[in-house]
RNA sequence: CGCGGAGUGGAGCAGUUCGGUAGCUCGUCGGGCUCAUAACCCGAAGGUCGUAGGUUCAAAUCCUGCCUCCGCAACCA
């Protein structure tokens, strides 16, 4: 009997960046479930890789004065060496600059072109002309301008090639609200409501204002947008319409599609609609994940370093690194991480649970029986109790696995390495060993416990790799001991079996020193990163003293402020401008309180068109400076100026 | 009234579908044990389950209003 297949993948990561600990999440988990279902049997397949295209990668190799292949493939590097040091067992790793990624790609857009789905329209946005570049309105910095240059943008069109979407409007919708297919199933709703209910618009699939993608083979001023090119991975990694591979019959549709929540949108609507349009099979589960955050805050560049997961993995093994993760996460929320915690998790999960019952109960065959068990049992209370808890494990966590839960899996495990710390107690081992007539009872006792560690043990292997078979060595397994199937039975080990005792397993951690000294790292790299920060930006291009009195400065008084209901970073206010009056609305509610405001001067563009933000009309805008970190600061003129005076 | 989610002992969470003695992990305090990585085991303290009403014999759970937080969308003139 063939094995079943079996098909996960991580997202394809966009490496203008290295990898961080956000994408040991997403791995790490899918790298648990492939061994998982290895371990079960299945024929798996388990995909990663980079998506390596885009203006940002253009830019960014640009910079450092090398091509973006050149650029992409030293960052490449980085992820396959996180991804060996986290011991993550991909069985491919696609390249969306592969050859037969990009052959492949070219087929489907011509495909979709040819059966109509893709037709040629025009894509309007704000355009930098110095840039050569196309922005969206929430891409654009605080002033409206460009966010690279800081310079205006202008109102532009550009040709470009759209995929129809409509025509799947419906089957999408269902999709979402009646399968399974979306897990966790609470943000279908959301889905629906935002993109669908609307009317999902037609998808821009094409630039011509970069060169760094696939081009289009019958247009060759465009090259392939994001979509098209980095969803299909999935297919052509198999070896769909290209000759790399041929196991795309064996594989498609795919069990998992892993992401995190801010690129469901795309696995949720966008990826079935192509798949729809191309006539295939859709994927059987998208599950989404949430965050790691870091005290609260959403992870960051500057934060990054803090979790940089090769300083945690040397200091704490790459296995704890990986547990910490996978106890967290629960599907769907948000996990926050912090040193702290972790170290705390590290502590009482590994080191005093699991860590120390291996010692506890390989120091007592060794102190007891000098490493060897005898053969004579006598069975005893507590027994059948722990026995039951150790055979009924492997389904609860089966069922776990099923549904994408492995904190809850792996909480599972833990309760059985506590039942069996107090088996210990219950049966307290060191009183029998007291005596010469309870040598069997002696034996039967931490011959159940050695049962208890290797059915745990082997069901833990599926999550840390590399430390279980340490645990194996030193309670005595041989060969197939540890197998899948053995894990709900109880007596593998041979009665007579022989520990060793090795090294500790998971070192305790004095939390106190180890936050210390981790601050102690995060304050020299903040210190590193301080330098360039400071950065001006470029000076804007000339202008005469004409082109500057088309701008109207005055000063105004704040008489008052409150926030603009409904958002986030407006807030509105009612300002004397010595003229009668007028309402400004600014978006820097998140560093001003109204309080900090009212009463204080401020510079204010009198001219400006009025606009309408969230619904609330803006005559003006107030002059601030932006700070380093990304905020802003007012600029407050001397309170002597009388309101409405012009500024020059 | 844009859409959606969440408010439960010090912290993090479960329980809410199909009302019926409020549970888990960590932390704190007390006790026990000594095989073990100052680890392990037991016990205790600590919650008017965001808030105000309503339904009910009975509400964390159902209904209504309100407050707060978060995400998406919008938006940073």
């Amino acid at each position: 009997m063939s094995k079943k297949p079996y098909y996960i993948t991580t997202p394809i990561y966009y490496p203008s960046g290295n990898p961080h600990i956000g994408h040991c999440y997403t791995t790490v988990a899918c790298d648990s479930i492939a061994r998982y279902r290895r371990m079960q049997g299945y024929d798996v397949m388990f995909l990663t890789g980079t998506d390596e295209h885009g203006l940002k990668i253009e830019q960014k190799a640009a910079e450092a004065g090398i091509t973006p292949k050149e650029y992409v493939d030293d960052i490449v590097l980085n992820f396959k060496k996180l991804w060996s040091f986290m011991n993550i067992s991909y069985d491919r790793y696609i390249r969306t600059t592969d050859n037969y990624h990009i052959e492949t790609v070219q087929k489907i857009f011509k495909a979709l072109y040819d059966k109509g789905y893709i037709y040629k329209g025009e894509y309007t946005g704000k355009y930098c002309t110095p840039c050569e570049s196309f922005w969206t309105e929430s891409q654009l910095d605080e002033n409206g301008c460009c966010p690279e240059c800081h310079r205006e943008v202008t109102e532009a069109k550009e040709e470009a090639y759209f995929l129809k979407m409509s025509p799947f409007a419906e089957r999408i919708e269902k999709l979402l609200t009646e399968t399974d297919y979306l897990q966790p199933k609470t943000r279908a709703t959301e889905l629906v409501n935002n993109f669908i209910k609307p009317g999902l618009e037609d998808l821009c699939v094409s630039r011509t204002t970069f060169k760094w993608g696939i081009p289009v083979t019958f247009d060759d001023k465009h090259v392939v947008y994001v979509w098209i090119d980095a969803l299909s991975n999935y297919i052509t990694a198999l070896g769909f319409w290209n000759g790399e591979y041929n196991d795309y019959d064996k594989f498609w549709p795919a069990d998992v599609h892993m992401v995190a929540k801010d690129i469901m949108r795309f696995h949720a609507i966008i990826w079935p609609a192509m798949l729809m349009a191309l006539d295939l099979p859709l994927p059987k589960h998208l599950a989404v994940h949430g965050w790691i955050t870091f005290n609260g805050q959403k992870m960051s560049k500057s934060l990054g370093n803090v979790v940089d997961p090769f300083i945690l993995g040397e200091r704490y093994g790459a296995d704890s690194i990986r547990y910490h993760i996978l106890r967290e996460m629960a599907l769907g929320a948000d996990s926050s991480f912090s040193n702290e915690i972790m170290i705390n998790r590290i502590n009482s999960d590994l080191a005093n649970g699991l860590g120390n019952l291996v010692s506890r109960t390989v120091a007592m065959v060794g102190k007891y029986f000098d490493g060897t068990l005898i053969k004579d049992r006598q069975e005893g209370e507590f027994d059948s109790e722990l026995k039951e808890a150790v055979i009924s494990l492997k389904a609860k966590v089966d069922d776990f696995i099923d549904k994408t839960q492995l904190n809850n899996a792996l909480a599972e495990i833990f309760k059985v390495v506590s039942r069996a710390n107090k088996y210990i107690d219950e049966t307290a081992p060191w009183l029998l060993a007291k005596d010469e007539a309870n040598k069997a009872r002696l034996a039967t006792v931490l011959y159940n416990l050695l049962e208890a560690i290797r059915v745990t043990t082997s069901l833990l292997s599926a999550f840390m790799p590399t430390t279980m078979p340490k645990v194996w060595e030193q309670i005595g397994c041989t060969g197939d001991d540890t197998v899948y199937e053995n894990a709900d039975k109880f007596g593998a080990l041979p009665a007579d079996v022989t520990v060793k005792k090795g090294e500790i397993l998971f070192p305790r951690i004095d939390v106190d020193k180890e936050i210390e000294e981790l601050n102690a790292i995060i304050g020299n790299l903040a210190e590193e990163e301080q330098e360039p920060e400071i950065e001006v930006t470029p000076l804007a291009d000339e202008i005469t003293i004409d082109d500057f009195a088309k701008v109207d400065l005055r000063v105004a008084l704040v008489k008052s402020c409150e926030k603009v209901k409904k958002s986030k970073k407006l807030l509105c206010l009612q300002l004397d401008d010595g003229m009668g009056g007028r309402q400004v609305v600014s978006g820097i509610a998140q560093w001003y309180a109204p309080e900090d405001l009212i009463g204080k001067k401020v510079l204010v563009v009198a001219n400006l068109k009025p606009v309408k933000l969230c619904g609330v009309e803006s005559n003006g805008m107030i002059c601030a400076a932006d700070m380093p970190d990304g905020s802003c600061k007012v600029i407050f003129p001397d309170m002597d100026l009388p309101c409405g005076a012009k500024a020059r």
